[in-house]
DNA sequence: CTGAAAGCGCTTACAG
DNA sequence: CTGAAAGCGCTTACAG
């Protein structure tokens, strides 16, 4: 059980010719006995591995067969439950195939990005990557390094609008609408949003999204109706606590993420705004105690796991080189939840 | 800006014989400049690193060296905001020498943190691990792999009570006795905990103390006045329901952890339970709005990014050798914040 | 200051 | 089926 007893950290660990000389074969058979090739001589490297506590070096095997047998996936927020679900969903793909993956945190920062991207290179064979931003260049570093990328909620651009990195997006207008007429169909009329950055995808198009939903009601939406939050909790609340200021305060309000919601009902709660009753609220991305508030939160949602599954299919056929075609931009549907956030705007101020 | 136009997985990537080739050079001497000591040909070399993108293979310098500059950090629940903390506490330190962090999360399971470990080994020159339980041998395979390993909240054990790994820990016990006595100050005595698992040293010395000080106090606790909730969000809700059927229903509650606290806090409002006018609550570590909901929770706090720290610090010391003494055990002290979650014993059912 | 060479621990054609 | 040998891309004594 407890094995050979060994200094603070270890004696040096057996290599694949420590086995060989100790089951009397060539390092050849060694490899080829692990690598699960038939040998006469199974039984003796078998015993040998097994008492010298053989593990092949990482490096060595990297090193001769250029693959780390490892992923990257880097996200802006990893206390996210989005993000969390979105590993999980990876990782459903990435156990069966013998590859190890490593999280990485970037705090919604692309200065952060680019640290941690570059110290991913020659550690991992690909990038799963929510960015930051739209607006770095950090995927082309990760192009010239010769690392397939595949994003999650970001958009690329190239000059004849074809996608030129695998992406895996949910329909943030389609989503964005909906949420927006929900809350038109109750007979609102003045309503916020409390935005991610205009610099992420996610950001950009559910605040676009927004403003094209409410004119196509004929709808106007004040300047000060737009309140950024970038994507914390903590831009959230104060997002909320400037719309509760406003002379038209409005009736109703968008948040665009989850994060954001939770700060924005930590807002409400303070100031003793009651959902929905006093205000209606529709947050975009659910979770897992939306439905349990004293006000059961309505919100866009979207298939989370799926999306990493779907994301990380699509960067290991990149990896092994069965998929060589076209990047693909790949765009998930959302669903609202209806729950018992929303109601018609009662109160009424000048 | 753009660089050398490349395919989809660029060209091979340039070695060091490449740009010694290219600048008329040694190897030696590349190896040389690129770690900063003084040649004649730097212009050269570094003219040609610029145009052949040169960047040292990772693979090759691990083998070469015998240390990967990177470093594990491998969590029980990623998004909870305390492991989040500890992170970045983790962060400030190796971020100034050269090492990268990667995260892992095992999910709270003792068989997903064998199998990260397990692709660990190899990849990293050291592993910073809150353990998801006491009783696995998971540390002593990385010790046979030679690895040093740094605990957060693990208590170990030797047959003479020593400390045999480096472990940061926190005084559970102190913590737990100050919510206790706080409850007790208010005139409560019908006092409920929603524990974590018994098998983790945070949920067992938390669960001990928590009997511990209210025997002092000459109370007993009845057997279902302990609801484990295993230190997960929807755990503690369950747990909260469990504790609000009861005939003779506890007039305050001590949650272990601040996930399950959020999972006791929606399980009060579904059952329209004031806080504190209903129940009393007190939570183990403080949460980023903690302070901002209805009733403003009372907890235990701890320092966070300290633990994080201290623990980072100690494990570099062990990889570089700097440090080779006996195993440590660190305590870190907690403090009760005082919020208004707390009040007496309004509500006295028979 | 500089270069040739050994060696880190593997895998895999190439002969046998 | 098996072994000897080359080579993956570095770093670093060792000579010069």
């Amino acid at each position: 059980m407890a094995g050979p007893r060994n200094g603070v950290n270890g004696p040096r660990a057996a290599t694949i010719g420590d086995v060989a000389r100790r089951a009397g074969v060539s390092v050849s058979s060694v490899s080829r006995y692990v690598h699960g090739e038939h040998v006469r001589t199974a039984v003796a490297i078998e015993e040998a591995i097994a008492t010298l506590g053989f593990r092949p070096s990482h490096a060595a095997q990297t090193l001769k067969l250029g693959r780390t047998m490892t992923i990257a996936l880097v996200v802006p927020d990893i206390t996210n439950p989005f993000f969390a679900a979105v590993v999980r969903g990876a990782e459903t793909v990435t156990s069966q195939q013998g590859y190890t993956i490593v999280l990485a945190d970037t705090d919604e920062s692309p200065a952060r990005e680019r640290v941690v991207l570059d110290g991913m290179i020659g550690r991992v064979d690909g990038v799963l990557l929510a960015p930051a931003s739209e607006d770095d260049d950090n995927p082309l570093m990760l192009r010239r390094a010769g690392l397939p990328v595949v994003f999650i909620d970001r958009r690329t651009h190239t000059a004849d609008g074809e996608p030129d990195v695998d992406t895996v997006l949910v329909d943030n207008r389609g989503g964005t609408r909906a949420a927006i007429d929900h809350l038109v169909a109750h007979g609102h009329r003045r309503i916020a949003i409390v935005s991610g950055p205009a610099e992420s995808t996610p950001g950009r198009e559910r605040l676009e999204a927004f403003g094209d939903a409410l004119a196509a009601h004929g709808i106007s939406v004040p300047d000060d109706y737009v309140q950024f939050g970038g994507f914390r909790e903590q831009g959230g609340r104060e997002a909320t606590e400037r719309l509760l200021q406003l002379r038209d305060r409005p009736t109703a309000v968008f948040v665009a993420n989850n994060v954001m919601t939770l700060g924005a009902l930590q807002a409400l709660l303070v100031a003793g705004v009651q959902v929905p009753d006093d205000l209606s609220i529709i947050g975009f991305d659910d979770h897992s105690f939306a439905g349990l508030l004293a006000a059961p939160l309505t919100v866009v949602d979207r298939p989370m796991e799926e999306q990493g599954r779907v994301a990380m299919d699509l960067l290991l056929n990149r990896i092994t080189g069965r998929d060589d075609s076209a990047p693909r931009r790949i765009v998930l549907d959302t669903v609202l939840v209806e729950r018992k956030s929303c109601a018609g705007p009662h109160s009424s101020p000048p």
